[in-house]
DNA sequence: CATTATTTTTAGAATAGCCTAAACTACTAC
DNA sequence: GTAGTAGTTTAGGCTATTCTAAAAATAATG
């Protein structure tokens, strides 16, 4: 530590560092070296060493004990890491026959490894699409985000109906768990009835009746239906 | 070196090195630390310390001051690699219209970083082909290598009618040269005149005359045409 | 506002890959 | 066969990324 080197912002970690941050930082103000350690699957002493490493590339503000928030360099460089996570996830579904559970692990390898050429030649060739196979916004090429005004069935009311805007989780069996339910981008859905106490909801996805735990939706975001009045 | 861990096959440095062992293995014997050295552009120092993990791994056989050679695991492990880096390189030809010149950095990359999953969707898209965008041969599943009879052009008698049949090298700059006087894969080929002590060569490449180099087409093997006697 | 509990940082260490400089082996030529 | 040269290995070091255990700071509680 008397001695330390600034991070490069083309390493594997710090590049997965930066996306987290970033993440996080949607729902908090500063960004604790816990939430990333767990985020990241490493210990907390690994966060603050990266932290220091990063503040001297100037990716992040670091504070001691206070957390860590991107500069505007480092948030260039997520939403750049995120827009080839996210073109590549759907490519993959797209034009590779993956199936929605099979991309993210694929992506967060190759979102490193893949040249800006071959970036560009995924935009090209899915048409610039401004969302991906989850349903999640794919950052343009200067880090704008179209985002739209999505709602949780948990908050959503009853009896209005809406589509399934977005799968937003990372893991595969939770994924297989909601699209075996019916749930997949563009499906009509309607809460018909929910339990309090975080109990489970019955949907009518498609005209089909289901039940889905509470934890389990919080993964589902919906939009409400266009044309529909509010 | 007392303590001395054997190396892990996933590593990009184990598997580009069990590649150059395997590529340098086809014209010599066993392999030297100085050859490895030169292919892999790091030092003779750095092999060495590799080629001891690696035979910890059981990935080659190496003998002090003797290089190295592949064991049956280090060979089925370098074609397994050799098949991702050209199934890739076809991909990104035939599929994100990539520039022949293009493909070898990229896929040297890529190759380390795609899940098998990934590998048998290109195969899959691909209908299973035998031969990348070089016209190198593309080992199977099971390692197998389907070798045709090929030709350098130096050595191919005067007069005689072939076709390219492959361009096999990863520079840049020399594919470039190559396929600007009008080499590509499968173009008709006749050598007119051959100069002596290595000097040029006139060709006539698909009814147009050009002059190459000898030292660039060493990297230009031809198969004579099917169906013209020998 | 003390005391405890939680979070975060420091200290110290390990590993894979790399390096340079120095020592050593093996081959080549008298 | 001995000397010289070219090729290899050993010794010693460095960086990035990770870890655990211990110390320190902040936050929560009564
Ligand atoms: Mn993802
Ligand atoms: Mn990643
Ligand atoms: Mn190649
Ligand atoms: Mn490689």
């Amino acid at each position: 530590m008397v001695t330390m080197r600034p991070a490069t912002a083309d390493s594997q970690s710090v590049q997965d560092f930066l996306k987290a941050v970033y993440t996080l930082q949607q729902k908090m103000e500063r960004v604790s070296t816990n939430a990333l350690a767990e985020m990241l699957s490493i210990s907390a002493p690994s966060v603050t060493d990266m932290a220091h490493r990063m503040m001297l590339a100037e990716l992040v503000n670091y504070e001691k004990y206070h957390g860590v928030r991107l500069t505007e360099t480092g948030e260039r460089e997520a939403l750049r890491v995120i827009r080839r996570h996210r073109l590549i996830e759907l490519y993959l579904v797209t034009d590779l026959g993956y199936a929605l559970h099979e991309v993210h692990d694929e992506a967060e390898q190759l979102e490193h490894a893949v040249s800006d050429r071959f970036i560009a030649a995924l935009a090209e060739k899915l048409d610039h699409p401004t969302l991906d196979s989850h349903g999640e916004v794919i950052p343009g090429i200067d880090g704008t985000c179209h985002y739209r005004e999505l709602h949780t069935p948990s908050q959503f009311p009853i009896g209005i109906k809406a589509k399934v805007a977005c799968l937003n989780s990372n893991n595969p069996e939770i994924l297989q768990h909601l699209m075996g339910k019916g749930f997949t981008l563009g499906s009509q859905v309607e809460i018909i009835t929910r339990e309090p106490f975080e109990g489970p909801l019955t949907v009518l996805i498609d005209g089909k009746t289901v039940m889905v735990g509470y934890t389990v939706a919080t993964y589902i975001s919906v939009e409400q239906d266009k044309g529909a009045g509010k």
